[in-house]
DNA sequence: TATTTATTGTCTCAATTTGTGACAATAATA
DNA sequence: TATTATTGTCACAAATTGAGACAATAAATA
């Protein structure tokens, strides 16, 4: 974590998506003894690619590789540059200031979006933070910096989206009912769905394989399953 | 032009959409005896936020304030990180390389797209450049680094936001027939349009102003002019 | 075992939007 | 005055979406 191995003045951040309980949650973490909470995030070493960086970063967050991510916004103003905020969390972790004195710099931060399937996490806290955990969207910490409008943003794209990727696909497990799917576009959307139009446009992409073996034990008839053909 | 003034690390890149002569065109730029075609471009002040850096270099290179601007893409790739190419720049400007050496580190920049009414323009050169000219945008020169990535980006966004955003408003005079709204249209689509589906779609967004004075001068019925209601 | 409950998959019909062509209107030209 | 090229609008077909009806059925209940 030396200086010369980064490149300065750019950071990222990352919005991790979950769907869990019928509701949107994402990843904050939480740093030691400062009561700031904060997106996973990270900096950029200066032989590896800016997408590469924002993997290196999930993959220790999450442990998992291949994460389906989207590159959404660049963050920029220099509101956002407030360096007793990372003198506290360095202070509070115990770290030199004189070596880490390049992370009080202004930084602009590349925000990313990432959807994973909730089971497949156990979230990793890094070196200055307590806990990575998730939170329901609707029910998020106060976030430092501008941490707040990059999640509105992130969700208002991911919104912006729905239609256009195959948003399902990476936030649910891989064989699911329709109505788990319908909750996710609901959870997304933030407002109910009528079931049988949402049951016929998704049929008619043709992008859902339906099986046979069918999800039992509630009382009533037993849904199929679906999986994504890719 | 001093190191201190500026963020290290991180660049931006304009592609600037104007409509002529019923084609889509951009501003590129050509450095002084090096055969280098590129996209307008700059750096941040340290006091500066990210958006007002790009409307300052846009305004350099326009002479407009306000223009329509969106970002659309921060390009990271190690493989954009080519120091001989802006030595050579440096160098044929008889520029000090100790000085500027900074220059020929790596940068991750931040691409915006902007939209202006070609005849509101006399593009101006900077001091490193030959020349900032309009070009087709199906005829561009080969550009620098990865500046043809960046402009088949901008293109796309363009492309995708058409529905979504007052793309005409921006491209065109204050006044204009429904011909040459269908005209920017079709040139950013890259592809012909329904005369008669058009127009009902047009006027039924409400947001055009229909005014009584037509433009006359051809061998035919007199189209009305229209404005944006805004 | 028979009945009830909750939800599913599908269908129908209405409402809306979009695709396609027809046609009268008209400013300049021949 | 007739012709030409293009415009504004309409009419109808096709496609998509909104809204509800209804039979099917796995489990719970009686």
């Amino acid at each position: 974590m030396d200086q010369k191995d980064f490149l300065t003045n750019i950071a990222f951040d990352s919005v991790v998506f979950g769907f869990s309980g019928g509701a949107l949650k994402i990843l904050i973490m939480e740093y030691h003894n400062t009561g700031f909470f904060a997106l996973p995030g990270g900096f950029v070493q200066r032989n590896e690619n800016l997408n590469d960086a924002v993997r290196r970063g999930l993959k220790e967050r999450t442990g998992l590789d291949n994460i389906y991510l989207e590159q959404f916004y660049t963050f920029g103003d220099t509101a956002r540059y407030k360096p007793e905020i990372m003198q506290t969390i360095l202070e509070s972790g115990n770290y030199s200031l004189e070596k880490y004195e390049w992370l009080l710099d202004r930084f602009i931060s590349v925000a990313y979006y990432a959807l994973i399937n909730y089971k497949d996490v156990v979230p990793q806290p890094d070196a200055l933070s307590d806990s990575c955990e998730w939170y329901d969207i609707d029910a998020l910490p106060p976030l430092i910096l501008d941490h707040a409008d990059i999640v509105a943003k992130a969700l208002q794209t991911l919104r912006d989206n729905l239609d256009r990727k195959l948003v399902g696909m990476n936030l649910l497990p891989a064989r699911f009912t329709m109505n788990d799917l319908q909750k996710v576009y609901e959870a997304i959307l933030g407002e109910k769905i009528r079931r049988t139009t949402f049951q016929r446009k998704m049929l008619s992409l043709e992008i859902l394989k339906r099986h046979e073996k069918q999800y039992l034990g509630k009382a009533h008839k037993a849904p199929y399953l679906y999986s994504f053909e890719v």
